[in-house]
DNA sequence: TGATTTTTGTACCGTATTGTATAAAAATAG
DNA sequence: CTATTTTTATACAATACGGTACAAAAATCA
């Protein structure tokens, strides 16, 4: 643990506050793309003029890696939060919702921050595919985890393959991830992933037919 | 029918072919992505200077379009022809396989040219957004279609819902999408694919346990 | 108060990029 | 052979971009 509070720094004093920088780099990456956003863009949207941008992150690719890991560890965070101490069917509810309330997060819907920019990155860029299939292996492997949890516990029938359902699991969210991004309204998407739920878990059978009011 | 043989033109002969051109425009924004893409690139690719790319096809933006549309296209007639005139089974895997050879299809792996690019355009184009997503949803028809058939014909179970499980087997397509870009070796995808299809279809019930060679 | 350290703000450099102007080339028409 | 048409090829203009040099500003230390 290293203190945080004031070690009583020598120069001038920063003025801009490092999350909020990132968060706001982040949020221009988001919905430009890597390529198409400038270092315009980064500064004014940062309020940090190019210099100090050089000097707190590095270059634009070095700013947009860090911006990645950070997704890829709030992701990861994010999904063991809703997957943990949950019956599956509520777990997989909420990351589907979460995910929704962040692709629709801000002023336009904007999808997943790496499938909506690091894909296109990937094929050109070593470190940025690297990372990406990482954060997305993650992804299958916070599903499985769970799916063979439920079938071990007898949520799941006993025959099902937690890694082929997780695979599923992770198209679902890749096709709220593009379709938002794409302009699909959010109540077709909340349906959508309803219904892939209702399909990973097995049908409720206690419903008379296939599909009626989801409520509750 | 238009005479295409020879009209007998007038000027200088054009020294490219616009089908070729376009594939060659078309390799180039792939790997590239839109916004990365510069017409210098475009140029030596298509070997058409910049004057003719202009009048051939407009600018950078018109040029990308005209290849979204080109691609649309090429995805619809291919998933017809997988889906029609074959076991449910067996043209899901038609679907994917197909997918998988072009994915694969360049130097170095590339996914899919409307995911892989035009996802992170969609955000701030208004008309690429708009083509991407009834691009999609034209793969979710599809499917859904064939999947309809198959329950009206008995291959699937009365209680079926095509409608959600097309859009899982979209969900099936964006992750051999999204993962051959980003590195996932062909082989892994190949047997997402597999997996997804039993799982869609349902198991296969007739086998002993539950995956074994899918040989025929 | 004066020296030192760190960050800010501005200006700048070299290059890349998009788009076009213009002349040469290569064909047909008369 | 000359005029016309269409495309090619080169050059160019205007701007945008990534990245950095340098001096002023704002803090601490002695």
């Amino acid at each position: 643990m290293v203190q945080k509070s004031s070690p009583a720094k020598r120069g001038r004093p920063r003025a801009y506050d490092e999350e909020t920088a990132l968060a706001q780099a982040m949020r221009v990456f988001w919905t430009g793309g890597y390529a198409a956003t400038s270092l315009d863009e980064l500064s004014a949207a940062t309020r940090m003029n190019r210099p100090s941008l050089y000097a707190a992150f590095g270059d634009k690719q070095a700013l947009y890696r860090t911006l990645i890991e950070r997704y890829r560890a709030m992701a990861r965070a994010a999904m063991a939060e809703a997957l943990a101490g949950r019956p599956l069917r509520e777990g997989l509810r909420r990351v589907y919702d979460g995910a929704l309330s962040i692709y629709f997060g801000g002023k336009e819907p904007r999808g997943c921050f790496m499938i909506g920019t690091a894909v296109t990155e990937a094929a050109s860029d070593r470190t940025v595919r690297a990372s990406l299939n990482e954060g997305l292996r993650e992804i299958d492997a916070a599903f499985e985890a769970r799916l063979r949890q439920a079938r071990d516990d007898g949520e799941l029938a006993r025959g099902t393959d937690p890694a082929a359902l997780a695979k599923l699991a992770s198209g679902t969210l890749y096709f709220l991830a593009i379709r938002s991004r794409a302009g699909e309204p959010r109540t077709v998407l909340e349906r959508a992933a309803d219904d892939a739920i209702g399909l990973i878990c097995g049908a409720p059978r206690r419903e008379t037919s296939a599909q009626a009011g989801a409520s509750e």
